[in-house]
RNA sequence: GGACGAUUAGCUCAAUUGGCUAGAGCAUCUCGUUUACACCGAGAGGGUUAUAGGUUCGAGUCCUAUAUCGUCCACCA
């Protein structure tokens, strides 16, 4: 007979079964005969740098997910894939070639392509490997990459099909520009941050008259391209002003004094200097009132020409410039320190500057197909479950005030725009997949592409059904739409809400049926884990350490949907711990049982004793709850039940405490059990088990998952045993603490003889008589008041009273609980409840309180 | 400004529809055990479930306020 290990060496196996598991080729779904389908198309990451603790626990999740329907017998595909990032592989590669001594110009559009996609499918590679050190389950010969030609083609063709029904246009608007990253960004790119600024108040004279009006600003050297000054219209302070003209200082050209009730009366001096081509809400107010913009500041986030002769200096120089020329000309009021919040680029955190561009748009609420509109349909007609329930409400709110989405950057890692024009017309262009031959208007050669990039969410926001080969490939055929889609909750708004509608308007389907959002994972004190605070956790470190197992259990304990979670070492440890008790149950079974073996169905004669009845059935309703748990996608109570029955019940107390009643067939039986409802879990250390004990050929991973056996006794007696259980555990106790014999002091009544014998065995106690009117009552007294007083002379009366308390709250407890396997159930209530009330005040000299009483009474209404 | 979430043991979190004694893990203390497992076992202490009201026979759970923390969205001239 093979020799069981006597230590789990983690390091050694979970290369090797991992290596087993893929090569019995079950990651594949075609493997697995069955009508019924899950999938799970894995959130590709960004393949530019390392795995993370955020892939990692959501790979937990799927996995979990995924082998727990795989055991139940479904096709199970999780679909593994890459993305390209746009921005951000940009400016992580840029970096590089920076730190290599060359830069993107340098290297012109092509060769910066093909190095940047040689760059990330090295990385590719690379993550694919630490993926699988996670143990996730999934069919590697089907991966993905969002920059794959099949791919590529179907969000292409997307773009074009949108373009002709009329969802996307091109237009001159105001956008959010990184000058660092030098390229457009949608609202949901930006970030904003609280920061301490200054607000400046400058006066601005009126044309041909001493008077002046005094308007307040955070960003003076946008008063090069001002083109207004607008009051609220409600605003007396100034009715005598309006319609006059202004003298733009510095510029010396005249602007008007206009009203807009979007204007705030209360901040500042209530009138506000208007630059259309610099700010947001100046766009709007300049669009209404047909203003000029005029660009004073260039995508470099340097002055134009327009800029006079501030021309070329950064915006700080000139807002510097600016301030003093004002002050030498007595214009400068004051300033004041104020609170606001300033733009940053979510890539690169460098300030935005909003500004006038020409960039491409999708029309969200367009009259041909509505995206937005069509999204909160389906949501509110529940086609999609969420994981917390409450993002519904979160996304269907996103969904309502959303605006049109810019999705063309001006980088050059991504798809380009399927967008032509001629020399002959640039304002015309030609959206079509193919290059032009020629142009249709002039028959000219000479064509070039429009020179933009896709944002990277227009791309994985189709993911759902291009990853599947749509619109003709068998798999989006066999696998569309997708049972369960897991993501962390930052990507709610960029990718679940774009998935939803690009899902809806090219396959008119949901994308998914469920998804579950993973929170955060914070450290120890609850922050944010970042390079910058260097508190990370390195996944693959504390694999390395712990083992897959121990990471995946930390990660995914006391956790709930949604919620973030903190980490920290000691926590994995934990969970190694696990891993090795349930290593050593298994061996403990192999190395003491003569020819043990699992065993998938029980003889009825093997569970006549008490402690086997009680460990069966509390298997039976472990096997249930676990299973409802999943069902339910709560992971982390479906784990604690599991991890209670095992550690608890069956460890110490079937295993450990329970040494004459154990039966090998029912540990047998129990461990094939627990290894099965283990393996989503902790799949390397139960497939090892299972290897060790089992040595066959068939594998834990494609085995079933458990059901429940028929129930050897009804289930309202289950308690019952479970009462016996701590009946047994409380003599003990009382035994070991007081240290006296209590052979003739503790007497405990059992319900048959047998049972009788079993209590005397295990508690070490005498039994004395067996009364007959007494029924199925178990019972435990405390012997003779006296006997019991003496004992209590002998240490601390105070402490005592209080255990005596206890035990009369177990003692009424018991009653209570029992009270349901008699047949004249009255009798004992009152009985009860005359004995529980009375026993109390007589030992503790206090009066039964009020809140007690109506307790009791409530429940006793209740059941009659 | 709008929304959402949270507040339970020293710490991290549970508590499935309102219901049996509010539970785990870590930490602390006591005892036990050294051939399944010191990566062990049995116990104990520790809670006015943020506060104040309300509904109910019964509230951690439902309602109404308040406080504190957090997140997201919008705006900030």
């Amino acid at each position: 007979m093979k020799e069981f290990p006597k230590q789990y060496n983690f390091k050694e196996s979970e290369q090797a079964i991992y290596a087993l598991w893929e090569k019995s080729g079950f990651f594949r779904p075609e493997k697995i005969r069955s009508q019924k389908k899950y999938t799970n198309i894995l959130p590709p990451p960004n393949a530019n740098g390392e795995l993370h603790l955020g892939h990692a626990s959501g790979y937990a999740v799927m996995d979990i997910f995924g082998r727990f329907e795989r055991m139940r017998g479904k096709k199970v595909l999780l679909l593994p894939g890459k993305d390209h990032a746009g921005i951000q592989t940009q400016v992580v590669f840029e970096k590089k070639l920076k730190s290599e001594g060359t830069d993107a110009r340098q290297l012109g559009r092509t060769d910066f392509y093909r190095q940047a996609l040689d760059f990330t499918l090295k990385n590719a590679e690379y993550m694919r490997s630490q993926e699988k050190r996670v143990g996730i389950s999934a069919d590697w010969s089907r991966e993905k990459f969002t920059l794959d030609p099949q791919i590529s083609k179907v969000a292409m063709e997307t773009f074009v099909k949108m373009y002709q029904d009329g969802m996307v246009y091109k237009g001159k608007r105001i956008i959010n520009w990184c000058p660092s990253c030098a390229t457009s960004l949608s609202d949901l790119e930006v970030i904003h941050k609280e920061k301490e600024g200054k607000l400046y108040f400058i006066k601005y004279p009126f044309k041909n008259s001493e008077e002046f009006i005094t308007v307040a600003t955070t960003r003076p050297e946008t008063m090069l391209g001002d083109t207004a000054v607008a009051v609220n219209p409600k605003d007396s302070r100034y009715f005598r002003f309006i319609g006059k003209t202004i003298m733009l200082p510095l510029m010396k050209r005249e602007i008007p004094l206009i009203t807009d009730r979007r204007i705030d009366m209360n901040f500042g001096t209530g009138a506000v200097k208007i630059t259309p081509a610099h700010d947001m809400l100046d766009w709007q107010i300049g669009k209404d009132n047909n203003l000029e913009e005029i660009q004073v500041i260039n995508e470099q986030a340097k002055i134009t020409e327009l800029g006079g002769r501030f021309k070329g200096q950064s915006t700080l120089e000139a807002r510097a410039n600016i301030l003093s020329d004002l002050k030498k000309l007595d214009l400068f009021e004051k300033e004041e320190t104020v609170k606001n919040s300033i733009s940053l680029c979510e890539r690169c955190k460098a300030v935005i500057e909003p500004l006038v561009s020409l960039q491409w748009f999708i029309n969200v609420d367009a009259e041909k197909f509505s995206l937005k509109k069509e999204a909160i349909k389906s949501i509110k007609a529940g086609k999609i479950n969420f994981y917390p329930e409450n993002f519904k409400k979160i996304m269907l709110q996103w969904f309502n005030g959303l605006n049109d989405w810019c999705i063309s950057r001006q980088i050059w890692w991504g798809h380009q725009f399927p967008v032509w024009y001629c020399q002959c017309s640039s304002e015309e262009p030609i959206v079509s997949l193919e290059r032009p031959k020629a142009c249709p208007k002039c028959g000219s050669q000479k064509i070039i592409q429009d020179e933009n990039t896709f944002d990277t969410w227009f791309s994985s926001g189709q993911w759902a059904y291009t990853s599947l080969g749509f619109p003709n490939g068998s798999d989006y055929k066999n696998f569309y739409p997708s049972q369960m889609m897991v993501m962390g909750r930052d990507i709610l708004f960029f990718w679940a809400a774009r998935m939803v509608m690009m899902s809806l308007y090219r396959t008119k389907n949901v994308p998914f049926k469920n998804i579950y959002f993973t929170g955060l994972i914070r450290d120890r004190e609850g922050n944010k884990m970042s390079k910058s605070r260097d508190n990370g956790i390195d996944p693959l470190q504390m694999i390395e350490k712990f083992g897959a197992d121990a990471l995946r259990l930390s990660l995914v304990m006391d956790i709930s949907a949604g919620q973030d979670s903190r980490l920290y070492e000691e926590k994995i440890e934990n969970y190694r711990n696990f891993v090795t008790k349930l290593w050593n149950i298994a061996r403990y079974a192999k190395t003491s049982v003569p020819d043990f073996c699992l065993i998938k169905k029980l003889k009825k004669n093997s569970i006549k004793t008490v402690s086997n009845r009680w460990i069966i059935t509390n298997l039976n309703q472990t096997i249930e709850e676990v299973t409802k748990f999943m069902e339910e996608k709560n992971i982390s109570l479906a784990q604690e039940r599991l991890r209670n029955f095992t550690w608890d019940d069956f460890a110490d107390w079937y295993i450990e405490i329970n040494k004459m009643e154990k039966n090998p067939e029912v540990i047998g039986f129990v461990l094939d059990k627990i290894i099965r409802l283990w393996h989503p879990f902790a799949p390397f250390v139960t497939e090892k088990i299972w290897q060790e004990i089992e040595a066959k050929n068939k594998m834990l991973m494609i085995s079933e998952w458990p059901q429940k056996t028929a129930c050897v006794f009804p289930t309202k007696e289950k308690k019952y045993f479970q009462d016996l259980k701590n009946l047994v555990t409380k003599i003990r106790n009382i035994k070991a603490n007081y240290r006296i014999k209590p052979a003739d002091r503790i007497v405990a009544y059992a319900e048959n003889f047998a049972e009788k014998s079993i209590i005397e065995k295990l508690a070490k106690i005498r039994i004395l008589k067996y009364p007959k009117n007494e029924a199925k009552l178990v019972r435990v007294e405390f012997g003779d008041k006296k006997i019991f007083l003496d004992i209590l002379s002998k240490v601390d009366l105070k402490k005592e009273l209080i255990n005596m308390e206890r035990e009369l709250d177990v003692l009424k407890t018991a009653i209570e609980k029992h009270k349901n396997l008699l047949k004249n159930p009255g009798f004992l209530k009152k009985a009860a409840q005359e004995q529980i009330v009375s026993a109390r005040e007589r030992l503790l000299g206090y009066q039964t309180n009020l809140k007690e009483k109506n307790e009791i009474m409530g429940n006793f209404k209740k059941l009659v």
